[in-house]
DNA sequence: GTCTATACAGTGATAGAC
DNA sequence: GTCTATCACTGTATAGAC
């Protein structure tokens, strides 16, 4: 067995992908050795405050992602192209409904408590800067307001059913559906 | 510490909620132990299956209640009462948005392949009863199943944002637009 | 930085007294 | 039917060698 060096930065994405998989409680440090290739002795190094700074660390990068490539071009960008670029990069992101959302995920059970301003704060980001976004292309603020929190509502919930049902296509109609919506 | 005698039947609901509130994992059996007030002793003699079977049967009375009170009005009492009287069973039985829908939420871990027949399954005969109460109502079979897709996709992600924004109000507002939308 | 060894609390599950 | 005692195993976490 090679030693291969790792940074802290290429194993978050291999433990979000655990944590979106397993969920919170499933993901037990020996899954999470299998998937990084890791020991517990460079788990524990790079993270000292285990699962919970694991979690923690993994949400914060998800976090940074949605800001980068959803967030802020949905306010600086011109309206219809940063709506556009998010249809895409949301089925991009989400693999067509096969991937979790894991902020999602966590809303569910009691892993939103342990992390509750965290899940609040990257919904209410989401649906604000698609807000904006709608305002600057001619809804008011109070439509703007219900289209963005419908179209947040449909795509977790195009997950789950896409997922449920074992149907990409479902999450490929949701998402149609909804640009069609907020383009019309 | 008295001994109430139980029956197999009461504990359910009594799981089932241990499950919703803490997903599969999560619900231990000592977690459950302090809920449903039993000691693995009676645990294990109504459900010798262990937690696999609790959860089993705790899907088959999901399953039936949703038959009873939502699926079957939806095929056979008229459409609009049936759709009017499933938002109401709705709103009512997922508590405004924050209890969580156990199917869903199964969905989205490992969970899901443990008993990805009857998920797929509830799903399902959910959106097949409510498109056919929309095609009974004037629909073409094309635009009710789009409909009724929709609205069980609005239904799961209304659940997921009530709880990840703590507000029930977000359930609430889902819940009208929807309504709208099938009623128009 | 990575590993192995280890601690010990908690896991699902079983057996048997009452 | 309910409990307690106990099982083997897995859980998270730590210590220390390399």
């Amino acid at each position: 067995m090679a030693r291969t060096v790792s940074e802290r930065a290429d194993v978050i994405p291999l433990i979000a992908e655990a944590f979106r998989d397993l969920g919170y409680d499933g993901a037990s440090m020996s899954r999470i050795t299998e998937r990084t290739g890791l020991g517990k002795g460079s788990l524990y190094h790079f993270f000292p405050g285990g699962k919970e700074e694991m979690a923690s660390a993994v949400l914060a990068e998800v976090d940074e992602w949605f800001d980068r490539h959803i967030f802020v071009p949905l306010r600086e960008l011109p309206p219809r192209e940063a709506i556009d670029g998010m249809w895409i990069a949301v089925n991009t992101y989400f693999l067509s409904g096969r991937r979790v959302c894991l902020v999602g995920a966590f809303a569910l059970d009691e892993t939103r408590d342990r992390f509750a301003g965290v899940v609040a704060d990257y919904f209410w980001r989401w649906i604000e800067a698609l807000a904006d976004a709608l305002c600057r292309k001619g809804y008011d603020s109070e439509r703007a307001h219900a289209l963005a929190e419908e179209a947040v509502i449909g795509i977790q919930g195009a997950i789950v059913l896409s997922r449920a049902l074992d149907d990409e296509a479902i999450f490929a109609r949701a998402l149609q559906r909804m640009a069609a919506r907020l383009a019309g």
